[in-house]
DNA sequence: TCAGCCTATTTGTCTAGACATATAGATTAT
DNA sequence: ATAATCTATATGTCTAGACAAATAGGCTGA
């Protein structure tokens, strides 16, 4: 099965082997994959051997280990032949329009200097700071935090949970049209609670955009 | 030193003390960290078990670590404290536009599936493939490959190498105008050899654009 | 029936040591 | 002086084995 004097190291081959093992569809997502024990004695080599190769698959996001419980194939590889990206490439234009999104957090903070230079505001203003999980296809995908101007949109956060939507929301005040000003895209690591809201692997790189719509509304982040 | 029975691991502990070491600038940039040898004396532990601290380090780009050489601190982790994004967010509606760039490579080969579905042309034409490397603030922040049908700009290759803009190039073949028609944002890991074109860790995320302009003329990637 | 406990399973951490391989610098030969 | 070779140093890989800790499922007692 494996080749011990390739120049290719074990960890490498059995991670490869795996990984074909994975996207060719011979493991059931979401199945075991067997147990570091299991594959150590399949390959016969030491289980820190593959360990490390386990290692190469968790980075990719192809499988989830937990203690105790095995290596179990992640539940969407599906896409996994195609490529490692980050699924969620919305039509940018769209991201901002559509209505959907669940509300996690809707509380009034005074707004940093970041966020007061965008909206045109004095630093320490209270801002209404909206959080939602946006979703598609049925699982979270997106991450967006909103800031409005509490002067000028006093019931945003009302609003928002009675129409599910910023733009009915941002209507409901007088202000029926909106238009991205700037906006910046950048890519990051998502930290803990990201992740954790996304359901994802901290692996996956996360689209930040962050804009300013006209109309003098902003929303960083 | 280090808490035996405290709950956290060993490694995490090594791993949190070097990492304040690094960002309250203990060790110069450039400079080593000491060997894995010299770190499990001084941490009175397995070699080993620095390795696993050493990799923690390493994924977040703030060591870089050579086999022969030893562990170094990272050229520039300056920017550590602030934050872990990607640097290069451009405008993105400039990016295609921009002249700059240096050609990686120029060559014919036939269009992929998906490259031909992008130009609306049939499978296995030949294509120009331009892979050029963006520049700003004088370093590499993008890499881009470019796909133009064959057929219609036969001097693809010469013309951009004379006038170093795809604009001008594709003028030159008559077209002088071109929009973008649709527009895919994505981030992915860089595989190694983006990373070493833009000299970057294989950690910091990287921004993909795919997008086809109109005028017939596609750009995937 | 249900809660709590117990135990087998499985991954996580740590140690120990051997050999492989890449790097840099010194040494040697031309 | 320059180029090739050798050598010390350092990281990379692999094995071996021990104990810790989390999970799941079965067992026990109320």
């Amino acid at each position: 099965m494996l080749n011990r004097g390739s120049g290719v190291t074990l960890w490498r081959q059995i991670e490869q082997i795996l990984r074909r093992e994975i996207a060719g569809g011979g493991v059931i997502p979401g199945g075991r994959l067997g147990t570091e024990h299991e594959l150590a004695h399949r390959f016969s080599v030491n289980r820190h051997t593959v360990r490390q190769a386990i290692a190469g698959l968790r980075e990719a996001g192809l499988v989830d280990v937990t203690q105790g419980r095995g290596i179990h194939v992640a539940e969407s590889p599906l896409e996994y032949p195609i490529s490692r990206r980050t699924r969620f490439s919305e039509n940018l234009g769209r991201q901002h329009r559509t209505p959907g999104g669940r509300l996690i957090e809707a509380v009034v903070v005074s707004a940093s200097v970041i966020v007061a230079e965008a909206l045109e505001i004095a630093p320490g203003q209270q801002v209404h700071k909206l959080k939602t999980v946006g979703e598609a296809d049925g699982r979270p995908v997106s991450v967006v935090e909103r800031h409005f101007p509490a002067g000028r949109f006093p019931d945003m956060a009302d609003r928002y949970r009675e129409t599910g939507s910023v733009t009915a929301a941002l209507a409901a005040h007088g202000c029926t049209d909106y238009e991205r000003r700037v906006s910046r895209v950048t890519a990051r690591l998502p930290d803990a609670e990201d992740a954790d809201l996304l359901g994802l692997s901290r692996r996956r790189p996360v689209l930040v955009v962050e804009s300013v719509n006209a109309d003098r509304d902003g929303l960083p982040v």
